[in-house]
DNA sequence: AAAGAAATGAGTGAATATGACGGACTTTGC
DNA sequence: GCAAAGTCCGTCATATTCACTCATTTCTTT
């Protein structure tokens, strides 16, 4: 145990404790692994915590996790196990990509969210609008959070406005991983709300490198409003069932597509 | 008793005890270390004060150090309980000051989130680097949120730094809900932490009305570092058995001083 | 000035917290 | 059903914190 210097200057039992609390009132349930990862602690001592939690009566301990107590009979399935779904996959991939000691801009979306959980305990700043992805990393001592200013927009859990592009033109770092509601047969980057555009176009310029994640079902995929060409892109995460047209218009833009 | 011992060297029990307290409600918790090394004694004086504290109620001893007696999840019986606690008297006398429809700035700190709560189905733009305002409102539909940008500091549950000033040069609000770890016998507001400061110092030019909230354990009360001048203030929002002098000094200087 | 009281800091064995490991158990996919 | 994967629950070694004692310093009283 040579990383105990933490201790004294990290959080007290008690309070990691409130911490896990808290964690399932957002969200409802959490997995042991997901909580370990997220405080920085071993999962014995996650296990511990929830059956001394469990005990006093502030949540539910389930097989693989805990439940909220007030949270509802909510099916367990989808906190438990390692459900490799596609954007897990895909975020798998992209953390990857990212160097200790880099910099990384991290767009809303569950996507962006995917790739954040498989960053604990990695050596990076991250910078984000994203209010999922602050959650998820709020506890995590070694990593550089840096959040955008802005207007919360509760639906998308994000923040939007002429703050979150001035924060922007302050900032700039190593590799932006942007989020998609589709990208179209010919490669355009497209999304589905108009007032998330300026930001992903602010977002773009304040990086080296524009990574677009999209899963399979964003090939070819719509959206109302354009976020930028295909050439504007450094590399594409995606996986190998996505439609093999449009990743050929984006490999001949000069895009690197990447198979997760 | 020599009277230089009262000019910084050495510091009276009852004095420190008090420094404890306070610095367990800016930052909810505190570990025997850290306090120890903040307040320059050994842990074996720390731990003698916790229990006298603990023993008197101004705070909940656990393993490791401290937790402040209204700070994190407590368990609900406790919640439902009538509380008439100090913060509290002084967090909704302040929400009193506010009309519908206004903006108003929040700082950090447990006493601007005890505001921050009683806010709950009120029409008002919030404004804050507070990310346990952040967590208490984000689920409001009622209430505007907009979040400053900056650096998460994770043990004050805040944003610090050039974007969160920045990000306030960019805005404007009717009033500013101001914290302190102390007010001088002179009126002038302190800070326990200088890195604060200067976001304290824009969150001022961002605002027409700066409305002080101080309960009386800050009257009077240090801190290493000055945030403003008395004449800065619009108001002040205390409790009767707050230090007559100092507030005296407040009232001088043309501060309004309203007790909850 | 001297004696008494209170506060402090250091040291020691006991108690608590943590992380790792292995075997028993549960869930999932076939 | 069965096998595989994942999860749990003991146990142990280690690091940290605690309660206690005692010597020293500092303050108060006589």
């Amino acid at each position: 145990m040579t990383d105990f210097a933490w201790y004294g200057l990290s959080v007290l039992p008690k309070q990691r404790q409130d911490q896990i609390v808290r964690a399932l009132r957002a969200d409802g349930a959490g997995g042991v692994k997901a909580l370990a990862a997220q405080l920085g602690v071993s999962e014995a001592t996650i296990r511990r915590d929830l059956e001394s939690l469990h005990e006093q009566g502030r949540l539910t301990r389930v097989y693989g996790g805990a439940l909220a107590v007030d949270g509802g009979d909510e099916p367990f399935a989808e906190v438990s196990a390692v459900r490799t779904d596609e954007k897990d996959r895909v975020a798998r991939k992209a953390a990857e990509l990212i160097e200790d000691g880099e910099s990384i801009l991290l767009d809303i979306g569950t996507t962006a969210l995917q790739l954040a959980k498989q960053l604990h305990g990695r050596s990076v700043t991250v910078v984000t609008s994203n209010l999922a992805v602050l959650e998820e990393l709020q506890n995590d001592e070694q990593i550089e959070l840096i959040i955008l200013g802005g207007f919360v927009r509760r639906s998308y859990r994000s923040l939007v406005g002429y703050l979150t592009e001035e924060s922007l033109r302050q900032l700039h770092v190593n590799t932006l991983f942007l989020g998609t509601s589709g990208v179209r047969p010919d490669g355009r980057v497209m999304d589905s709300t108009m007032i998330e555009v300026p930001v992903k176009r602010a977002m773009i310029q304040a990086a080296d490198r524009v990574v677009l994640l999209a899963d399979a079902s964003k090939f070819p995929g719509h959206g109302v409003a354009k976020v930028c060409e295909p050439g504007e892109l450094t590399m594409v995460v995606t996986e190998p069932d996505a439609d093999e047209a449009t990743r050929a218009q984006l490999a001949e833009a000069g895009v690197q597509v990447v198979l997760a």
